[in-house]
DNA sequence: ACCTGAACACCGTTCAAGT
DNA sequence: ACCTGAACACCGTTCAAGT
């Protein structure tokens, strides 16, 4: 049995944690629980480790974003779709800045594979549709696709945003001759 | 006048360095100051930051890359060059490994920064010669594909490598049709 | 002029003690 | 069953004292 306290402190911690996460990535874990208002044991059984807590927050915002992907394809033909889809990709990865950067190594590769099956999910299902009307080439690969968006997204936080440059570059290759 | 004594300071501390980060991209100031058989003090004398100093490795590492252009412009076509040196770029990146990673957004901004040029001026010869012989389209643009680079050692450092396949599929956006 | 290394403030994480 | 918060080992960085 759950203690309601204990759900409010998860739920809490989160909130803390995204909020503080976003103004600066290398929000310290005691800064965070003492936003949360818990002590460093509480916060430390929620997630066992600071990577643990990133990867949370990573988390539940590719969740969101990866929602979006159904009214984008009933909107707009799969080309125009894609790359509306991944500017705004781009753009939540931006915002949440210091996020991306503040994991280590070995915790990117883990938030990279949590995430994956998910937003390849996303990805093939716009690339599916376009390869039924003929916009994408049938030997589109959604793997490589996702690999490229993280130059997009470094290309974003540049003084000139590059990104839907590059993009438009991107779809050119993907496009059906 | 610089003393003899603190110029192969500055050496043994970048030569510590070097092999120390390879290994792992998280060793410490501490550590690396022992390595190099010098005290902290003299470690910040030379490096006033952690960034500084793998700033100062990283520098050198991509001073290497570059300098490898020009033969092989002379004993390759352009896009072959270009495949080979970025195929070349990934392997060291690769073969760095936790330094990028270890590098926090801010840092990892100026390395771009300083490493911009040169590289730039890498991309732009082998460009240059393609859009001459008339292989590579001419508005091709040497600022995106190095920002591609990027999301191409990423890919290099997953189980089965993409990046060679990745690789393949912007130089066909680069083509001149 | 340059070096050493103890010391400082702070980090992520643990764990005894409370309720 | 869950929480608090002092404590631990270690981090990047500084600075008095030496040569």
């Amino acid at each position: 049995m759950v203690r309601s306290d204990a759900r409010e402190n998860r739920a809490r911690i989160l909130a803390a944690a995204r909020e503080a996460l976003a103004a600066d990535g290398s929000t310290s874990m005691n800064q965070i629980g003492q936003r949360a208002g818990v002590g460093a044991g509480t916060l430390y059984r929620n997630f066992p480790t600071r990577d643990d807590l990133l990867l949370a927050v990573y988390e539940a915002e590719v969740e969101r974003i990866v929602a979006a992907v159904p009214s984008l394809l009933d909107l707009h033909a799969p080309l125009e779709a894609l790359r509306r889809w991944t500017l705004d990709l781009v753009a939540a990865m931006r915002a949440k800045h210091g996020l991306g950067d503040a994991l280590g190594s070995v915790a990117h590769q883990a938030a990279n594979d949590r995430s994956h099956g998910p937003v390849i999910q996303a990805i093939s299902t716009i690339f599916e549709a376009g390869k039924a009307d003929g916009s994408i080439r049938r030997d589109a690969d959604p793997g490589d696709f996702l690999q490229f968006t993280s130059a997009l997204w470094r290309a974003a936080s540049a003084p000139d945003d590059r990104a839907p440059g590059m993009l438009d570059l991107l779809l050119d290759g993907l496009r059906a001759r």
